[in-house]
DNA sequence: CTAGATGGTTCCATTATGTGAAACTTGGTT
DNA sequence: AACCAAGTTTCACATAATGGAACCATCTAG
């Protein structure tokens, strides 16, 4: 099994600094995605113990991981919850594509997904679900392959050469289905094809039975900003019938662009902070 | 104008270590709530030019923060949303907490909070509002008072005695409304009622015209993992009419906690990841 | 109740790392 | 050309991180 996760491995830390393995060790833990004892965490790692342990404890007095002294096991901690509603705003696409992925959302019936690329993977910052209620963070958050999901394919037909590079160097090219691009070749060529009418298909090349269509948030430079898709059954609907719906996607698309682009220069509006209890 | 932002200072990073000044930068530009250039974060911090400078590029270097290069600003990196989901998920109460908040806003009909105690001071980690639909990160992530709302006296009036000590050293006892508990002894005249009956009212202390009625979240071994509160303005309730709630309130926070605790020893679910494109 | 694990914490000489004043480069402005 | 501010690099220096080893618990087995 490949490494699916994209977060750096233990081993990228190495003369990365102290705060880079302090972070490392962050990301390990959150990892587990559990409360984990020490012992647990020092298996894992390549830290000597002291380190590790001292390390740690400079994580847990500075409020990013927290300490259960009953069960003696470390989790994240609360002032990353804190540094999440600022990244929430701040770095992600998120909060300015809400609106519109709400719309596309209701105008298609499908389930829209939101994603950015991260270090050659596709990072899904939002999703939307038309016919069940959103249990919004479920997905965001998570991180998937790029080269073989409509968002990741959308992403990586725009970028400039050198980026294009490095992302495509960071795909495992791992087969999921029959369907799945496996390698450099026919990725180029299909990403070609997406650059040429503007939207990628995911035709069941992730995952059996789901087919999307997704288009790439451009600002009017080109640079890309993220990428929205639609996502259904193949058994509910043809690629063709998905693929009549990428004028709307292109229309929300560069909604969300010009939103973004007009936040470059934002006059930091006092949001009052009202009605707590 | 008080310091009502929960995050530390970088006066407090002083001494602290790399790996501390390193994450007060990061709390520094998440308070930005927006894209800075490097000469603003200069400003403002205490970090003579060249360290700061390192300090920021390590944190770029680690995708903490992200450079825009056309604007020359930094702002949140992605590494980061990753890690909010991940701490959304194991530190935080409100994916547990989710589906009962719902129902209690629902069948309460009114604002709905959760919240941690964070450094002695109350962290929303979610809020449901009845009416509106909810623009879950709006309020999420936001610090408070603790002394002088509803959630804060909950969980204080919970706390083991030496927790609690630390707590209120770190309340400022600012007079926000002529009902602000604006010193130690009232305020622990009120804890100790609330301990008595286990709910805790706020009665317009924080804000002129708005109460609320809050109960802790506690563990079987009374550990206090968070407080549930619900919100009303003063016109449209009185403090009796909340109290009423107080019931549905307890049954809620009962069940979060079961909840929770069922938590400690997961059995790692190998959540399937799913319907992606 | 020992003997031996195993998980967690502390010591301390060594050295890698981070520090920051100052110098330097770049790009824009008068 | 002269100036200024933002951003970047240098380098002698000192702080702060390192990790091997020793040290406390608990806990388990004999």
């Amino acid at each position: 099994m490949p490494d699916r996760s994209g977060r750096p491995s233990a081993g990228e830390a190495r003369g990365a600094g102290t705060v880079g393995k302090a972070l490392a060790v962050l990301d390990q833990v959150a990892g587990y995605g559990r409360p984990v004892r020490f012992a647990e965490v020092q298996r894992d790692s390549p830290f000597p113990k002291a380190t590790l342990y001292r390390l740690i404890q400079t994580l847990t007095s500075q409020g990013m991981l927290r300490l259960d002294p009953e069960s003696g096991t470390y989790a994240l901690g609360v002032r990353l919850v804190r540094l999440a509603h600022a990244a929430w705003h701040t770095t992600s696409l998120a909060p300015i594509a809400r609106p519109h992925i709400d719309a596309l959302s209701a105008e298609l019936g499908e389930t829209v997904h939101l994603a950015q690329l991260d270090h050659g993977q596709v990072l899904y910052v939002d999703k939307r679900n038309a016919t069940v209620p959103v249990r919004m963070y479920s997905q965001a958050g998570k991180v998937g392959p790029a080269y073989c999901t409509g968002v990741g394919k959308a992403m990586m037909a725009f970028l400039p050469a050198p980026d294009l590079e490095d992302t495509i160097a960071q795909q495992s090219f791992h087969r999921f289905t029959p369907n799945t691009l496996t390698d450099r070749a026919s990725l180029l060529r299909d990403l070609a094809a997406i650059r040429d009418r503007g939207h990628a298909f995911d035709d069941e090349e992730h995952e059996a039975g789901i087919i999307c269509l997704a288009v790439p948030i451009l600002t009017d430079g080109r640079q890309v900003l993220g990428a929205i898709s639609v996502t259904a059954t193949s058994a509910r609907r043809s690629l063709d019938e998905l693929g009549e719906l990428a004028p709307a996607l292109r229309a929300a698309a560069r909604k969300i662009a010009t939103e973004a682009s007009a936040w470059r220069f934002p006059d930091r509006a006092a949001e009052p902070l009202a009605t707590t209890g």
